[in-house]
DNA sequence: CTTTGGCACCTACAAGCGTCGGTATAATTG
DNA sequence: CAATTATACCGACGCTTGTAGGTGCCAAAG
């Protein structure tokens, strides 16, 4: 488990997209981001960059330019980034941040009910 | 709810030790400081000073400077950081979280022990 | 072959961050 | 009162971030 330096957030965003689609050239996740919210092209470019640089995405090339793939899967990296925040946050105590998910109004009802389902069926597991 | 700016890493780390101290002065938070990591007296002071500008912090007068206290409760301020963890890297599936927090490793066995008895206490709930 | 469009690369810039030294002030201690 | 100490306030630094424009290349479309 190699050190790797923290992704910002905007750079976590993209991220997100990269772990849904698995992977994904600069015209495609550039309009991933752009159903949620308005951005330059550039941008993009200037993040993947750096998120190479930084060791979380790798880049395959292909005809027209490069295709990014995320370096670690989605469950590796938010270790990582959970860990941060337990950490920080909560000088190290994670029931403090599942404390704080249920506790803090941060699920709705919808959401709440999904979570608890997903855990009674996990526990039932050996 | 009104918008604040949001906290950055280090001013979380002091969140993280107000919130568990109720309050505390510049000098009480940097030995809270100092007994994980070593920063300079300073450091914490500027590190105040920009969380009051933002409003994730308030100060009391007393005889020897000021007594810093979280602005919000805890669960609010937690509510902030986790919603936008969840919106930026999740899309917005709580689940998702959820499940990275079990499946990836970020715990240790009786962390996850306690976090599944801390649950199903709460299922049994009304 | 020429145009068009997607892409990589370079550059830039204002803002924020983490870090801290310096200085002045006021309370506390001796 | 004098010395010490804890504090606030000011300013500064090198770095990262989010944002983006510009240039030039190369493949695809006409």
């Amino acid at each position: 488990m190699p050190e790797i330096p923290p992704l910002s957030d905007a750079q976590l965003e993209i991220m997100g997209l990269l772990w849904d689609r698995g992977e994904g050239t600069l015209g495609e996740l550039w309009s991933d981001l752009n159903s949620h919210r308005t951005v330059a092209r550039n941008t993009v470019q200037t993040l993947l960059t750096r998120m190479v640089e930084k060791g979380w995405v790798t880049t395959r090339p292909e005809s027209r330019g490069f295709v990014y793939l995320p370096a670690r899967p989605r469950a590796a990296g938010m270790r990582t980034v959970l860990r941060r925040l337990i950490d920080t946050a909560f000088r190290g105590s994670a029931e403090g941040l599942v404390l704080s998910l249920l506790d803090g109004d941060t699920l709705d009802e919808a959401e709440l009910a999904r979570v608890r389902n997903l855990l009674s069926d996990r526990r039932s597991e050996p």
